[in-house]
DNA sequence: CGACACATGTAACACGTTACATGATTTG
DNA sequence: CAAATCATGTAACGTGTTACATGTGTCG
């Protein structure tokens, strides 16, 4: 639910129409994730439904709508702008990946977790050019781009960590097995 | 599109039902992340739509379906497992919060920052107290809790940066402006 | 029998996303 | 005028997700 709230925070700065919205997406996230402006007016229609946002006919530059928040948006937005208890953690596709790879048939994880750590290096490499060619002028992009960073390490670091990990059960083969626990998500689960 | 693909890679070691699908998906993620079972039937519908799993009426071990996985399953299979060219960074919603956070009339942007951080730590702390208790028995548990500790440390990193460059920014007010960089989305699209 | 676990399924909705249609306005 | 740009909108589809209905088998 980002570019909802997305949306609502521009909103939150004064009447704007959905165009307008769509550049200005582009520009707060250093034009790095781009935004059809078809789901600008989607999300609109929707946020209109939920009564975030409403239309005000008085507000408008020229031939354009005008799109103004509401109270309840403002709330929604403050709401979203605070941090919120994560239950559970997020479904991360590459640890699934690596988790179900362990026992398909005819595919070595190891093999998997190399390569996609390749991958990454070369991502890391990438972003890490483009952050010194772009210099410190534009804020955004440098922001996205350390986030970016800072993401790749963190899944390279575990993917060797998990290689590690994996590496060891394979030289702990024929040892006598370890009990399983049980109930795990309760102890996950944040009270 | 994890779901689809777990499934997709249990049924890779042979025929399974339903019930069975869900319980092993748990089971393989550590039992942190639910499934619910409803999902897995919706899921295996949509994928013997797309020809990728096939119904099997001989292998069923009593009253339950079974579904085996086609060979276009198990190319779309391996196609996943491996890494492929982002071309653009993933959304990553709390980024975007921050980035347009910085211009929400009535809000301070670095409190924001700070507000997250606090959340994230405690969240390092609950997690890193799971590992220690768990004990290294699950190995499963012990994965997807690494993950979540690195990917929570990557993002704190980040807010310290952010915050960094944020503070820099104010204290740079009134200085000659820098001029902005254009077209920066064809030099982070990946050739 | 009643409760419970097993097992399957569906209707409905959420958000994200895109391709496409349609006017209006500007500009060469 | 024709092309390009501005601006709005919609129909359709994808995955994820849940609440709910339904039937079967088992066990005390």
């Amino acid at each position: 639910m980002s570019v909802r709230h997305a949306l609502l925070a521009l909103l939150s700065e004064g009447p704007k129409y959905g165009l307008k919205l769509q550049q200005e997406f582009e520009a707060r996230t250093g034009e790095v994730w781009p935004l059809n402006v078809g789901q600008v007016y989607t999300t609109l229609q929707r946020l209109e439904r939920d009564g975030l946002v409403a239309f005000d006919d008085e507000a408008s530059d020229g031939p354009q709508k005008g799109f103004t928040i509401t109270d309840h948006g403002r709330e929604e937005l403050l709401a979203w702008l605070r941090p919120s208890v994560a239950e559970i953690p997020p479904r991360d596709e590459l640890v699934i990946k690596i988790l179900v790879a362990i026992q398909v048939p005819g595919v070595e994880v190891r093999d998997v977790i190399q390569a996609h750590r390749r991958r990454l290096v070369e991502s890391m490499q990438r972003y890490t050019r483009i952050k010194a060619e772009a210099g410190p002028g534009d804020m955004r992009l440098a922001l996205v781009v350390d986030a970016e960073l800072f993401r790749l390490e963190g899944v390279v670091r575990w993917l060797d960590a998990a290689d590690s990990r994996i590496g060891q059960l394979a030289s702990e083969r024929s040892d006598q097995p370890v009990g399983s626990s049980e109930a795990t998500l309760e102890r996950l689960a944040i009270r």
